[in-house]
DNA sequence: ACCTGATAGTTTCATTTGTAACCAAGTTGC
DNA sequence: GCAACTTGGTTACAAATGAAACTATCAGGT
């Protein structure tokens, strides 16, 4: 990271109280400390997020288009027509989720649903033409995107990182607290 | 990822509307097509969030704590006294988040807080003895799921980690859409 | 046919979150 | 010494989220 040299810079030393901010090693038994700047999750979840509200605002902007809603036009741009549950199971969002993102989808004419005739309980979806416009100008931006974020690794840190990737994220799904 | 080797897996083929899902390319100019499961921000994101919400169900349900609360505790345990300013830094929450965490953080008696005397703004924030207490028994629990989540990474491969995880967080903080 | 239990999807409600407006204390310029 | 601006932090309001309850349809057993 390299947003502040060390987490705790603008505070004020030697201020009325006395006590400037003393390191405070609680070390765990094994002598590990806790640098929060350093742990794993954190880590992740700042990289996660900043890269998710670049997005999210590029949609937002351009589209009038949120995370989810996109997530269901890029399968439904892929594979067509798809049941709201398949489109859970693509994504990994909740089926509330997609509802919701389904629903404004459809107001804004970009998706369209059919009712499947053999089973009237399942919806089936498809990006409309307005649709498949929008995701054939949001598609391109989107990898370019992601290129430019990896432009500086080498083809095999690239593969390093997706292998990584996969594997902190099956061990993550075995791993409990 | 491995929870379903197909992103599209459960739907019924050839149901009664006809056309099963095809696989639709949609290819940007340069000829590579968007597969959501594949795109580095959705990858990062479902792996970010899992290991976030396992970690806020343990924090919830063994300590009552928020992350945001967590966070704020975790860089006081390591440094006091901050102000809210210095640890909107330090955890780069925005700053009503961390508002809110203190004010639960101090109903509950696990930080205090006193006023600066030099500059009657800002105040000085603590963790209590109870609140070091709590921190006593969180951290290690934190570093031992840390620990088990790359359990099976080599020790190249740990370090390659961290380096990729910096990299691309520098790069998404200069990276436009 | 009819009751029971599963499945697909939606709605409700309570909580979380973020943006923007706000207040209070400090600093600067005249 | 006081208007204008900045900074630290909180409050208000609106949008996003998720768990749980609900509706509708289907499938299976009797």
């Amino acid at each position: 990271m390299s947003e502040s040299a060390s987490p705790i810079s603008g505070n004020s030393p030697g201020s009325g109280t006395g006590s400037a901010p003393r390191p405070n090693p609680a070390r765990g038994e094994d002598g590990k400390s806790l640098r929060l700047e350093r742990f794993l999750p954190y880590r992740l979840s700042i990289l996660a997020n900043r890269i998710s509200s670049t997005l999210a605002r590029a949609y937002a902007e351009t589209f009038d288009l949120t995370i989810p809603e996109w997530r269901v036009m890029a399968v439904l741009g892929r594979f067509a027509p798809l049941t709201a549950n398949a489109i859970c199971e693509a994504t990994q969002m909740d089926k509330v989720t997609v509802s919701r993102a389904v629903q404004r989808l459809e107001r804004a004419r970009r998706i369209e649903r059919t009712t499947d005739a053999a089973d009237r309980r399942r919806v089936l979806l498809r990006l409309s033409a307005d649709g498949l416009d929008v995701y054939g100008r949001i598609a391109p931006l989107a990898l370019d995107y992601e290129e430019r974020l990896i432009a500086d690794l080498t083809p095999e840190e690239r593969d390093a990182l997706v292998l990584l990737i996969d594997r902190l994220t099956d061990m993550a799904a075995r791993t409990e607290i």
